[in-house]
DNA sequence: GGCGTTGTTGGGGA
DNA sequence: TTCCCCAACAACGC
């Protein structure tokens, strides 16, 4: 499931090796990724990267191709891997960590460069590629939130998002309207290092805790980029390498083990629709 | 073979 | 109008 820090680790990567070199062929095996039509991303052959941005888990590529971008979002299974020097040749590559295989059944867009190949790969086949003109992505950037790590996240601007609010702290987390780049690891670990329960509704909610969930949604999406993600079913970097983050989650996928921190049972309910793990002495 | 899994969308209800 | 909840989507593992 890659949140912030997994769309953070491959944003990084990838714009160290794709930037500035020429796209040579692109081929596109399930046209439902780039809504329906296998031609849709033929316009960026013989064009280059220049710049690749990020918006809560969308990544947002920048081309030299004029007023045209491509998004990429890799929602829960989506994996960019790319492979550098090797010309693709339909023989595919095999990367020595965790004997990946590429392409392989779930590598559904290949875009081949002058200097390596980038994979787009997923299992549930939810992400997608698609371009869009400036006046698109301007339209696309209103619907996300404040964001972490820059410089909408203010103590401020986080108090807003509280204000009339009538859902539980978890389901407001997770709204990318209104804080953008959390998903249900990140938002149960700053709930549990917040000692607040997920399922509080917002409007009983503290200043201090607020205060204090504030304060861990930076820490956390911080320390868990340092990590270079979580992975927990099938993410990994541009590299095609796993996150290192797991063994620092404190309940996430914990469930029936014991709290590092009081060796409370961690339990899993079921809150905004998601499985929702906490420890029920650290968290009220 | 049915269920659980999650990010996002949008339909319906309040 | 705005907010909130939840089904639906898709495919895989258990």
């Amino acid at each position: 499931m890659p949140e912030l820090p997994e769309v953070e680790t491959v944003r990084r990567q990838l714009a160290k090796v794709v930037c500035g070199n020429k796209i040579t062929n692109i081929i596109v095996k399930l046209p439902r990724l780039v809504g329906g039509d296998s031609n849709a991303l033929k316009k960026l052959i013989g064009a280059k990267f220049t710049r690749i941005d990020r918006i809560g888990k969308l990544l947002i590529f920048y081309t030299s191709v004029t007023d045209t971008y491509l998004l990429v979002h890799l929602k829960m299974t989506g994996q960019l891997i790319f492979v550098s020097g090797t010309k693709f040749s339909g023989g595919g590559h095999t990367l020595s960590e965790g004997d990946l295989m590429l392409p392989n059944k779930h590598s559904h867009i290949i875009i081949e460069m002058t200097n390596g190949v980038l994979y787009f790969n997923d299992q549930r086949t939810f992400g997608y590629m698609k371009l869009v003109n400036g006046k698109e992505l301007k339209e696309i950037k209103l619907n996300y939130g404040i964001e972490p790590l820059t410089p909408t996240f203010t103590w401020k601007n986080f108090q807003n998002i509280f204000m009339g609010r009538k859902t539980t702290i978890k389901a407001l987390l997770l709204n990318q309207k209104l804080v953008s780049g959390l998903g249900n690891i990140y938002v149960d670990e700053i709930c549990f290092l917040s000692g607040v329960m997920p399922d509080r509704k917002v409007e009983e909610i503290t200043l201090i805790e607020m205060k204090k969930l504030f304060k861990n949604t930076e820490k956390v999406m911080k320390t868990a980029i340092e990590n270079k993600g979580t992975t927990f079913y099938s993410f990994t970097n541009a590299d095609g390498e796993k996150g290192n983050h797991k063994d620092s989650l404190y309940v996430f996928g914990r469930e029936g083990e014991k709290c590092f921190k009081c060796k409370q049972e961690i339990k899993k309910i079921r809150t905004a629709g998601r499985g929702t793990h906490f420890c029920s002495k650290c968290q009220v």
